[in-house]
DNA sequence: TAGATTGTTAATCGATTAACAATC
DNA sequence: TAGATTGTTAATCGATTAACAATC
């Protein structure tokens, strides 16, 4: 009987680093431009010069998932494009909810950029009396004690936290609870939960932070 | 007479790198967070299993700065909060405009986190005839025509893009024109100037879709 | 002093770039 | 076919981790 270790896998064979997945939507952003200009097809060496980066690294990047490029010819653009979109998730719909509807949460409610990629918000939750019943965009805003019940009624993966640093903690351990599999988190802390719940952060105060750092060591 | 090469300095002489850079405001957060807890002291160690990282990396990354630790004793809290924040450029005021007065301006006037780092949102700029005259925490909203004047009176640094892919280029320009000395920039765009003018994007749309690509790479 | 912990050098690991054979 | 350009391996570069002598 021959042994047929390595065979069962472990799920993600090839896993991909988090250098490279975060280049990826900078690729498809620029794949989009150029569909809308009309550009059939690319090289790796002339999307690296737009792109300001080696034409080494789009190629090693883009054979991470395959490969999509003909010798001879390069990329076509809408097939990479679509490709792309298919790798990133953004060919089918994904839900959602916004929990902190101030400023920050309508800012994100009332961006058009995600609807055109297959994001959906399809609520805000907030605490204030004064917001709950407004409308963003078309979206309700309900009170926070909604959650669990619209959780129920609606396939929700992503759960995007604009609330203060105080309350954050508090309501993202709720939505996990709750099935919530993946927080896009804006507030100033880090959440930690198991492996299998993803965590993306905004940290606005830690971006301008390097941007100052990087103006007052400019000269020594 | 001896050669002296090697005397002349290049300005920037022990540059650091954008991975250290990006790490010092999270490290300034939480030396703030134990500085409110009245942590008095703190090995790297024991910082390092908070923050979740290694022990040599924080010695590492403090000592591209210094050597602000003791050996036997460990780091004093408040002196390198101090110190990192300094090294950050935060022990100063950071004069701050927005252009584009939308929600996500807005929502950036109303963020306090930056106020209590030295950042002062002095003005918000937009041409929408609602919200010039406005206030924002305090902070009037004028027509962008005014800029060219007001930057005259004012020492800006950091000008926030939170306007319009489409009108973010030419503004950019404008400002640079003007003085300002930093981008940061919310636009899905890609800013090009000389070496000395510094950007700092937020691309909320390319920080959404890696949490996408995550979501549904995760098995498999 | 003994114990603890830094600052720093050396080893390892991972990511980027270069090179080129394969091939359209 | 000849030229262009990929996919991929090998070389380089940079960043992280480990180790430990220095020292408080």
């Amino acid at each position: 009987m021959p042994d047929n270790k390595a065979v069962v896998k472990t799920g993600n064979e090839k896993s991909i680093s988090p250098a490279v997945i975060k280049r990826l939507p900078r690729y498809y952003r620029y794949l989009g431009d150029l569909l809308k200009n009309d550009v059939v097809r690319i090289s790796s060496k002339e999307l690296s010069q737009r792109m300001n980066v080696t034409a080494s690294q789009i190629r090693q990047d883009l054979n991470n998932f395959g490969g999509f490029g003909q010798q001879g010819y390069g990329y076509n653009v809408e097939y990479l494009y679509n490709e792309m979109g298919k790798i990133l998730g953004l060919d089918r719909t994904n839900n959602i909810i916004i929990v902190g509807a101030g400023n920050l949460g309508q800012a994100l409610a009332n961006n058009q950029d995600f609807d055109s990629n297959g994001f959906k918000i399809i609520g805000l939750f907030d605490v204030n009396p004064r917001l709950i019943g407004m409308t963003v965009r078309g979206v309700e805003v309900y009170d926070i004690d909604m959650l669990e019940t619209f959780l129920k009624e609606h396939e929700v993966m992503i759960a995007a936290l604009t609330l203060p640093k105080s309350k954050a903690v508090k309501v993202a351990e709720q939505l996990v609870d709750l099935g919530i599999k993946a927080l896009w988190n804006f507030a100033p802390v880090d959440l930690h939960f198991s492996e299998d719940i993803l965590v993306e952060n905004v940290h606005l105060a830690e971006s301008i932070m390097t941007l100052s750092y990087r103006i007052h060591s400019q000269n020594q």
